[in-house]
DNA sequence: AAACGGGCTGCAATCGGTTGCAAAGTCGCG
DNA sequence: CGCGACTTTGCAACCGATTGCAGCCCGTTT
């Protein structure tokens, strides 16, 4: 049923070379030649398989996007930007789900069978172990949203969430409130720590105010109005930094639903500026970071990488800034 | 580099063929023939490459997960849903996202190189002759949340639009509100005419119940939101059925800004039921598609098809039902 | 002991393309 | 008209696997 070369090749009277190089740009074919395999390839409708290709050239064009966020409304913005941003290049997204019982093993496997050039992870919660193995596996890696490290073994792109706590921090300090809190996302979550060292480094450089901290289960709207249901039972700090948006939104519909102001008797700080944040009836403050241009760089990284695997490692990154929206009181 | 069939056949001292073999199950390979090239394929790390087996097997186990809704967070749950449901079976999802630029062709094209074994299109918006194009380039496709049709071209698993129309008309007239509107999606969206016809059938066999419909650009919060302020302004109905659930959140936000009680003064019903609408600060009552049945069944579906790809077109509905919730006033 | 039969194994062709190499073709120029 | 240089073309090997076929080995049966 499908039309292969040598279909093409036979109907135009030439040989199967012929046919390969006209379609692969570069060769040197004479004109004649190309308008004659090009109507014969036209009338049979014919396609070349990247995949039979791929066996000789050893690129298959294929990418994996691998990430295990599935549940940060998000991540459909990344996925969005990720996929149209590969097919522009050329490049076909091999989509791969990393749930919870997945092994970094596993999934090189499945990676390394379907002979994929390199590996976008998207995601801000996986465990370095994962990075490495497919970084082992000889495959061009680039980690977007992962976590900063000042000797990266593999390729970074992302901000600096150490920096981002401290930028919360500031806004709060300025803001006079005597007792804030942290709230993360899971306690593993190498972001989550990230951002917590910098918020509680930057408090605690100015004495005298109080501060706790705690986590949440998942980067969700469920765990973040979880965990802000438990924190107002028991004497709840005065303003919280929420390790992520979608926390800070969950959080939100807890302390309205306890009947709270907010921000006259909660202030909340979230991260990444979704789109949701801006959505009226939520409106709010947070930090913002700049998605467009990571998945730009980190496209364009992985191009590169493309060309030079042994490309030395580097981490990318991008500065946030705070968006002032409704959920923290105004400054003093 | 990397370690092919032939390394392992060498280190082990056999044939290629039996290496092959031990790889494929239902080969028959003696037990000691099997130690042995094991212990070599382990030694050498090696993992079959499935591209170039699909060569002569003619499946390549790739699936074109092909959709044009990166806006709409519901479809983050679908595309983790459809990418775990893909790897439990063995297959691997080539994720291609339709931007309003792109040719059912160039789609086509794009898969028939990669030669995935077969298409599921997950999209409610999607043109037929999308679904068309696949199928005719000999395609298995699977359409999902697809507009049903009584005489089906291609294999449809979803919900009856019309029928879910016909609820919402249904919801709104037994609580007696005697001016309703329809708030649609895109109007060129299937999903969005099949479910007016369905509301505006049932509204009008009452009498004497006022009606009017209009369209959002897109499946999308600012859509929503733009269009219930453009209604707001001039007589608004009393209630809304709105197309979609991110429509009637942004249809919400717009009537809290103008300070309007929901559901007092304005009632509305979305559909999908999405994670979101059950959010405490949304709170929304709608219709709920069965999301999870759908796509179990639409894999199952393409499972079927990939044994037999003649199998005649059959069309999967599903029932919906209403979710009650608070953005409409109690049953009289 | 010879014939039979079934299970394993290897050979070699094949899948759809690519590419180095050498032969063939084209062209200008003396 | 002949020669050299350059372009174009086809041959054939190869990429990493699968598979029909024929032959081998080995255990049974008579």
């Amino acid at each position: 049923m499908p039309v292969t070369l040598k279909d093409v090749a036979q109907r135009a009277g030439v040989s199967r070379s012929a046919v390969s190089r006209t379609f692969t740009d570069g060769a040197s074919v004479s004109p004649k030649m190309r308008r004659k395999v090009e109507k014969a390839a036209s009338e049979l409708g014919y396609s070349p398989n990247a995949l039979a290709s791929s066996l000789t050239t050893g690129r298959t064009k294929l990418i994996g996007l691998v990430s295990n966020n599935f549940h940060n409304p998000v991540f459909l913005e990344i996925f969005d930007l990720f996929t149209q941003g590969l097919q522009e290049l050329g490049l076909r997204p091999l989509l791969v789900n990393l749930t919870d019982e997945t092994e970094p093993d596993g999934s090189v496997q499945m990676l390394k069978q379907y002979s994929v050039d390199g590996v976008v992870l998207a995601s801000s919660t996986l465990p370095p172990a994962f990075a490495q193995a497919y970084r082992e596996a000889g495959l061009p890696v680039v980690h977007s949203f992962g976590r900063y490290s000042s000797a990266p073994t593999v390729h970074i792109v992302g901000i600096d969430n150490v920096e981002c706590g401290r930028m919360a921090a500031r806004e709060l300090l300025a803001r006079r409130y005597r007792r804030v809190g942290y709230l993360g996302g899971p306690a593993d979550s190498t972001s989550s720590q990230d951002r917590l060292a910098g918020f509680q480094e930057e408090i605690e450089k100015n004495g005298g105010i109080g501060f706790s901290h705690s986590f949440a289960g998942a980067y969700s709207f469920d765990a973040g109005r979880a965990e802000m249901q438990r924190l107002l039972k028991a004497d709840p700090a005065e303003a919280y930094f929420c390790g992520d948006d979608v926390l800070s939104i969950g959080a939100l519909s807890a302390a309205e639903d306890a009947g709270l102001d907010v921000p006259g008797e909660l202030g909340l700080i979230g991260l990444n500026d979704m789109e949701m944040a801006r959505w009226e009836n939520i409106n709010l403050t947070t930090i913002r970071q700049p998605i467009r241009q990571i998945i730009r760089s980190s496209l364009e990284l992985m191009v590169a990488l493309l060309e030079d695997s042994e490309r030395y490692p580097e981490a990318r990154l991008f500065s946030c800034s705070v968006v002032q929206r409704g959920t923290l009181r105004p400054l003093p």
